[in-house]
RNA sequence: CGGGGUGUAGCACAGCCCGGUUAGUGCGCUUGCUUUGGGAGCAAGAGGCCGCAAGUUCGAAUCUUGCCACCCCGACCA
């Protein structure tokens, strides 16, 4: 009998919770709000880094590193940064431990408190920027197209696994050009990046929008955005790429000597996904048996379970076993071959069911005599009888489908749940009863966005970049609007 | 920061109201035998500052006070 685990129907949020920590992902952490990311889940952030990083500088940028303190005084350059980020800032203030008064405990030591308290970065804006000023010079010096994979730290006061934790890792790119459209372009092309990644290795689709002035990055001049579906009908902003205009330096006084012997502000831009890709990863395809895990993705695309009575079968099945491993790992395909005798095979099937690897091949007896593997796909759940020979490539296009396959359910949740609404009552309904993307007319305003969102709790996810004019009526003023705009409720 | 809840074995919990032998149960763990094509069975074991501190009492997991931590629901957010 299997384990019983929550549902998604049940109880979503003890569904999401019961995959994280059974799927071996994460569990929390003696800190509150930190959580520790345990050597599977991580291997999953190695994959996603071992592919962006590759994006990254294939489209010409390098990595460097940033320091994870930051003046204080650095927050106070960007008056709209500051206010956004504020709340949630931890504070460095002495630099000495020492004994309290009566032993039994340490305390800070009120002799060693920083001249300037150091603010641990929620983003490293400021602190690039304040270094970007003597990097920068004349046009030659620029672009700087730099990235740092970093841990940030933004003190949430409420948390969940990977989507929102008080410390969490992510990359953060960070450009400077001599010019607006250069710093527009990279914006964009960032955005493609992220896009490409989510939808052909995460095997997500998403919609690329803008965000409206509310939902904009503090600092931010234009922030672009990917947002995706849940299976719980509830959006997720899965990355965002900023055009920062010339406000941090401005802020920070980065001036370059252009061409014709003028003194120009540099343009910016900043882009960032973070281990929150994790919890859409969980989110978009795992099903009540567990974790499902796009194969471009899995650590592990392929597990072999042996089954045996006794050492000469098992002998006999692990040469066969050891054959098909070194094969597929030839045509580099990620493969374990499980040969603990200290589990069952039927453990061993629902261990990695529930750890979402995409292909499992089983070798018994019965195999051997009839030159055969069992295959189950972790998809669909199906599981069918190959062939010996040529196994490796049949599994190969096996992946390649599974992959498709996961893509494509999920583009058409993502159909099935996205809808329009023209009235108020209209857009009520669907916010209330359907969630999903809904399609619908808004006046532009703040105001309006604002009290949408006390009234439903959804929000303008994006304002999205394929549209069409249309004209028509705000669904809640009525005034006129020019295009529709995307609304949900959001994680 | 508001409202609610919980701290007892690695995990999930019972016991507390109504104080009284050696603090239990399930899962997990160890050992042995039998098993092995979808989470095995039986038997024997190991494992506890009952969140912390003080108080009441002959006696406290249980009553009182204080503290701490975490979880859930709201406001804020990638």
């Amino acid at each position: 009998m299997a384990k019983k685990f929550a549902t998604r129907k049940e109880n979503y949020s003890q569904w999401y919770n019961d995959i994280v920590i059974n799927a071996d992902l994460a569990e929390y952490s003696a800190v509150r709000g930190c959580m520790v990311i345990k050597p599977y889940g991580y291997s999953i952030w190695e994959e996603m880094q071992r592919v962006l990083d590759k994006k990254f500088k294939d489209t010409g940028h390098s990595n460097a590193y940033f320091p994870l303190f930051i003046p204080k005084s650095f927050f106070n350059k960007e008056a709209d940064h500051v206010e956004g980020f504020a709340k949630e800032c931890a504070v460095v203030t002495h630099y000495r431990l020492k004994e309290s008064e009566d032993g039994k405990d340490l305390v800070a030591d009120e002799n060693a408190r920083l001249e300037e308290e150091l603010i641990v970065r929620p983003t490293s804006e400021t602190i690039i920027w304040d270094t970007y000023r003597n990097w920068v010079q004349s046009y030659r010096d620029l672009p700087i197209l730099v990235n740092q994979w970093a841990n940030v730290v933004r003190w949430e006061m409420r948390t969940r696994l990977f989507l929102r934790t008080a410390e969490f890792l992510w990359q953060e790119g960070h450009t400077a050009h001599a010019t607006k459209e250069e710093a527009l372009e990279e914006t964009k092309t960032m955005l493609n990046v992220y896009t490409d990644f989510v939808e052909n290795w995460m095997a997500i689709p998403v919609i690329q929008g803008t965000k409206s002035p509310n939902e904009r990055f503090a600092g931010a001049v234009e922030t672009y955005c990917i947002e995706a579906l849940m299976q719980d009908a509830r959006a997720l902003q899965a990355g965002t790429s900023h055009f920062l205009g010339q406000n941090f330096a401005k802020a920070f006084d980065v001036k370059y000597l252009s061409k014709d012997n003028k003194r120009e502000y540099v343009w910016a831009t900043s882009w960032g996904v973070s281990t929150r890709l994790m919890g859409a990863l969980i989110m978009a395809h795992s099903d009540d048996n567990g974790l499902v895990i796009p194969p471009k993705l899995a650590p592990i695309q392929v597990v072999i379970v042996p089954i045996y009575k006794n050492e000469e079968q098992f002998n006999r099945v692990s040469e066969v076993a050891n054959r098909i491993k070194k094969e597929m790992q030839d045509q580099d395909i990620a493969v374990k071959y499980d040969n603990r005798d200290t589990q069952k095979p039927g453990f061993k099937f629902s261990e990695w069911e529930y750890k979402g690897v995409p292909v499992r091949l089983a070798i018994g007896p019965r195999d051997l005599d009839n030159q055969t593997v069992e295959v189950a796909r972790r998809d669909t759940l199906e599981k069918e009888a190959y062939q010996l020979a040529d196994i490796t490539n049949k599994v190969k296009h096996l992946l390649e489908s599974v992959q498709s396959n996961l893509y494509q359910k999920a583009l058409d949740f993502r159909n099935e749940n996205t809808h329009t609404a023209d009235t108020w009552e209209e857009f009520k309904d669907v916010v209330n009863n359907k969630g999903g993307f809904v399609y619908a007319h808004w006046d532009g305003t703040a105001e309006t966005e604002q009290a949408i969102k006390e009234e439903t709790k959804a929000t303008i996810r994006a304002l999205p970049l394929d549209d069409k004019k249309e004209e028509g009526k705000c669904i809640y003023t009525g005034k006129p609007s020019e295009r529709r705009v995307i609304f949900a409720k959001a994680y």
